[in-house]
DNA sequence: ATGTGTTTATGATTTT
DNA sequence: AAAATCATAAACACAT
């Protein structure tokens, strides 16, 4: 029998169509979300059919990206520098797949106007927000910061911005669902923590310092945990669960 | 220059 | 048959 782990489609392509290998990539992730490159390399890890033909099947991939609703472009955290940005999945998006089966896509996802709007002004602003951020960290020296998780104490929160931070103060809201969020504006991010969840498991620890913590950054990490609360609460109980790629019945919400 | 993203267009395939 | 989904190409802007 055709050895049946590993690589197991060879040069035959997988029935996956471009959504659904993003969404494996995104969702194999630990933070549920992948600069383009790596969902490039996801694919071609485990799938030897896209190892040729690249420029063709990316491309195809870019243009799945950005044309479905389902994923989400997120701006890059300014203490992780790299090429592009993030893509997620959209916390609505979740039950594209039917049955959760990656086989077969049931239901087109698209947001309606409002909701497309609402979450552009949410990003835009967090976009213009890391802007802000490296650029008072370009004002200020001393700070050389580049180390893992640095939280660099100094350096920011300095005098007054030299430039005003402004961005939409649309008060968005990821849209709709019974999931309660704080609103996404620039003045909620940077007021203290409203007691989120009881829990408060953030993985960069926060710096208790009370009076001047960089507040950038602590409003990006913020956001990204909120991004991610989101997520796993629309998700949680089925997760992806997959052992391995030999078998697209793997492929499966919650198996 | 190259990698990222966005957008429009066209044809194939699948679903209903 | 019509509609929805999918694949591919291509032109373009933007940033590094």
């Amino acid at each position: 029998m055709p050895r049946p782990t590993r690589e197991s489609y060879g040069d035959q392509k997988p029935p996956f169509s471009y959504i659904a290998l993003t969404a494996m990539a995104i969702w194999s992730s630990p933070e549920r979300m992948l600069p383009l490159s790596e969902i490039y390399r996801f694919i071609t890890d485990r799938f030897p059919y896209y190892r040729r033909n690249t420029q063709r099947w990316q491309n195809s991939l870019r243009h799945n990206l950005s044309f479905n609703d389902c994923f989400v472009k997120v701006p890059r955290r300014p203490d992780r520098p790299g090429k592009g940005a993030y893509w997620t999945l959209h916390p609505q998006a979740f039950d594209m797949f039917e049955n959760g089966s990656l086989l077969r896509r049931r239901k087109r996802f698209k947001l309606h106007k409002g909701e497309k709007d609402s979450l552009n002004a949410e990003l835009a602003a967090l976009a213009s927000f890391n802007r802000a951020f490296l650029a008072r960290q370009a004002g200020a020296p001393g700070g050389s910061m580049h180390n893992g998780s640095l939280y660099s104490p100094a350096a920011l929160c300095s005098r007054r911005s030299p430039e005003p931070v402004e961005g939409p103060d649309t008060a968005a809201l990821l849209p709709a669902g019974p999931r309660p969020r704080r609103a996404f504006t620039i003045d909620a991010l940077l007021e203290p923590e409203p007691r989120v969840s009881p829990s408060p498991p953030p993985p960069p620890p926060r710096c208790p310092l009370p009076l001047p913590p960089a507040p950038y950054l602590l409003a990006a990490q913020r956001y990204h945990a909120e991004l991610l609360a989101g997520l796993q609460q629309s998700c949680l109980p089925p997760l992806w669960t997959w052992r391995d790629t030999s078998q697209f019945s793997h492929y499966t919400l919650n198996s």
